[in-house]
DNA sequence: GTGGGCATACCGACCGGTCGGTAGGGTGGG
DNA sequence: CCCACCCTACCGACCGGTCGGTATGCCCAC
């Protein structure tokens, strides 16, 4: 449950962390944006880097869902990972911000976050990896590539996303993320 | 021409910025590192947003060198898209730190630097682009995705290759151009 | 002797976080 | 019914400390 107060002051951090980079965003500059004051913030966050592992700790779960959601349709191989790409750079391309912020600050969480977030993102990583192995196996992927380079891929292009993808541009999300889907079902059943 | 204290200093940056960011990173920090003073930076650089710029200057100018110099091979569409993407993946494994900064820290630039930094950048794109349609145009490529998006696919691995690589990882760098590579080629030749 | 290559001491701005205080809605004892 | 009490939500001036940058001068190679 979060107040609205709370979450106006997370979406100006948001805003503000991802156009000038969290370090570079003071407090003061949070606060004015999201129309409270310091008090408040500080009323409902222990610190500044609690927001970030806010932001992140959205991002995340709400990835993870979707992904769980798709798996338990139980679809071919490839209708799983079409699936699960489109429904990543739809979401990601509603959460630019958010990405954005995400992978260029990941860095700053302290020790204790660190170590939860990567075991939540080395799951995610691991349920998609058997996606992929189990379509190899069964021979509905190619084997020619490792799996775990084609997570890699896939995720790469996702995680940079927010450095090309305008919502104003020429192709829409879901435009993308047919391109993005077909490319990778192409490299994992093609040659 | 730099010097060797130059080059100390801005070893030392990169290393830091990899590390902890840019903004986390102090001037003090910097020159203890690189066994020098703040005299001595502040003798080379003016500020240390310039810094950052060399960082991208010297990685940015490898690269571009590299695919012009792969393009003058005059070879097939298949074995320059081949040959850039292993030398991409291959040059930014011996430099991921360059790279993490450069990914991470790239919208710290000011006006001029930026606009001058996006032409460059622009160029590499349409370059790569332009070698991936003239392969489509020749039949050599399937066209069922455009080129555009494969090049932010290539260019987005790539990019976050700083974030999993590792030097002591179990494949070495060549082997993971080679993945890469045979996957993009599979998404481009096949279906 | 003079200028490039530094060293050192220092400045002012700014930042994250604190802390004493307040406004106002709920609530229970009389 | 009401008022004393309290508690949550919030305010904003302020502090200790850090940081990027500068001013000044030494020193040695030419």
């Amino acid at each position: 449950m979060s107040s609205a107060t709370e979450q106006k002051i997370i979406d100006a951090a948001v805003r503000l962390f991802a156009s000038q980079g969290y370090d570079a965003t003071s407090v003061q500059e949070i606060v004015t944006a999201a129309e409270v004051t310091k008090g408040a913030l500080y009323h409902y966050f222990r610190a500044k880097d609690d927001l970030l592992f806010e932001i992140y700790r959205q991002l995340i779960t709400a990835q993870s869902a979707d992904m769980d959601r798709i798996i338990e349709l139980g679809l071919s191989s490839a209708d799983t990972v079409r699936e699960i790409l489109v429904s990543l750079v739809v979401s990601t391309a509603e959460r630019v911000d958010e990405t954005a912020v995400f992978v260029r600050e990941m860095h700053r969480l302290d020790e204790a976050r660190m170590t939860e977030f990567r075991a939540e993102r080395r799951r995610y990583h691991e349920t998609f990896l058997g996606v992929i192995e189990k379509g190899q196996a069964d021979g509905e992927f190619s084997s020619a590539v490792p799996a775990d380079t084609v997570v890699r891929i896939a995720v790469g292009v996702v995680n940079q996303l927010p450095v090309w993808y305008r919502p104003d541009g020429a192709k829409p999300p879901a435009r993308l993320a047919t391109e993005i889907a077909d490319f990778v079902l192409a490299g994992l059943t093609g040659s």
